[in-house]
DNA sequence: TGCATTTTATTTGTCGACAAGATTCCGGCG
DNA sequence: CGCCGGAATCTTGTCGACAAATAAAATGCA
């Protein structure tokens, strides 16, 4: 399990991104579950550095919500609120349509490549029936539309709650190994196209439908997953 | 200027709090300036602590946006951008629309009591023509109206904005000695009561409205700082 | 004198160590 | 047999020290 110290030479000051991307990475992939503790001496001897630059990582994490941190105890992995959802799903529906308006009016030609890239590979994982790819990509092609934007007030938590989603929509994958509904894939292409023409409201009543045919499906599983909870 | 040691017995994991809460304090009364550097050996003097807590505090502090850090340079308090503030406008004005809504929704009678209170102190302190006064109390008002609302990805970003706006406000009073405009405590008054009797579009309407009131006196403030800034 | 380069000094990022809380384990007592 | 309290163990928060990176100063050269 350990190593005899062959840690590849790092710069200094890269060592805290390395562990934050890493740990950041486990946690919204659920390689790291809600709830489960971290401990910062194990992270010390997995990536081969002091618990200093481990700490620092963690504290970044805790402000993200991405960590709970009780004083003089165990750090753990942020647990999933399911008795607030609505709250994250009333979030997300302004946010879609609030960064998606803004897009439209501020986009500027280089977004609108960055966008495509991002729904090319989205159809890219839905062909190859590639779930986790396509949680990504959804991720990323809607950073993208926030981006173009140009608010960081509503990037940073459209961000945050994107990563939150992809953390649950990753629960339920992981759980039955299902697809999105491929509706999605044509409600991207309407999109990029109202927001290259600058319709606003189109823009609006478009990223309106998408989020609620997310929020659908994640109801759905979470339906799934309740009876499957009772019948054990 | 430096002292014999004479510091207050602190309990262990107070310290990072201690200095996390008084740095922000300084840095949303500009106390420290904007773009002012930040020295982790003198905070670590003058809190008589070692500087793991100061960094750690500097860390938190950087995730809000509050402070700036570049790699293996020095930190600095975070610099306003006057070159986007529509941004922060148009963020502030829809975070005033929606937590005040999901305030007239989800409100509990605890919450309109602790909202109450902190009209009180805003009145107050606009009586004793107290601007700082003023400043912090209407943010506190406002929060406490996101607390009614109940939905956390909301309140956390509206704090970030209003304690923005508390800086930017307070920029202003440093430099004109300045008040807010006397309507501000009617139109308080008129959110409360919209909240009470759960009038979701008065809500919305009202919030809309006291958004536009203080971010016209913002413009108002800043177009008379570019004039006196000009003329010297 | 002005510019480039080396030397010094300051500041940051990381480390290992230690002590305060917390947790677990264990034995004593009811 | 179960509950309580103390000892041992583990984890965290803080410290002082050191080395890399940067900034400042000093020196050399044109």
């Amino acid at each position: 399990m350990t190593e005899a110290g062959g840690f590849p030479e790092r710069k200094r000051g890269s060592g805290v991104k390395l562990v934050y991307d890493q740990l950041r990475d486990e946690i919204l992939d659920l390689v790291l579950l809600p709830g489960s503790p971290i401990d910062e001496v194990q992270l010390a001897e997995r990536f081969g550095m002091s618990r200093t630059p481990i700490r620092e990582a963690l504290v970044r994490l805790s402000g993200e919500g991405l960590v709970e941190t009780l004083p003089n105890r165990s750090t753990m992995v942020a647990n999933i609120d399911f008795l607030n959802l609505h709250t994250f799903f009333d979030a997300m529906t302004l946010m879609y349509r609030v960064t998606t308006r803004l897009a439209a009016t501020y986009h500027q030609p280089a977004d609108l490549e960055a966008i495509r890239e991002h729904q090319a590979r989205f159809d890219a994982a839905v062909s190859a029936q590639d779930a986790l790819g396509m949680i990504a990509s959804n991720r990323d092609f809607h950073a993208a539309i926030a981006e173009a934007g140009r608010n960081p007030y509503y990037t940073s938590l459209f961000l945050r709650i994107l990563d939150e989603g992809r953390r649950l929509l990753r629960l339920y994958y992981q759980s039955f190994n299902d697809r999105l509904p491929p509706e999605i894939v044509g409600e991207h292409e309407a999109i990029i196209d109202a927001i290259k023409v600058r319709d606003v409201d189109l823009c609006d009543q478009l990223a309106k439908t998408h989020a609620d045919q997310i929020i659908r499906q994640i109801q759905h599983f979470l339906a799934r997953d309740e009876r499957q909870t009772v019948a054990l």
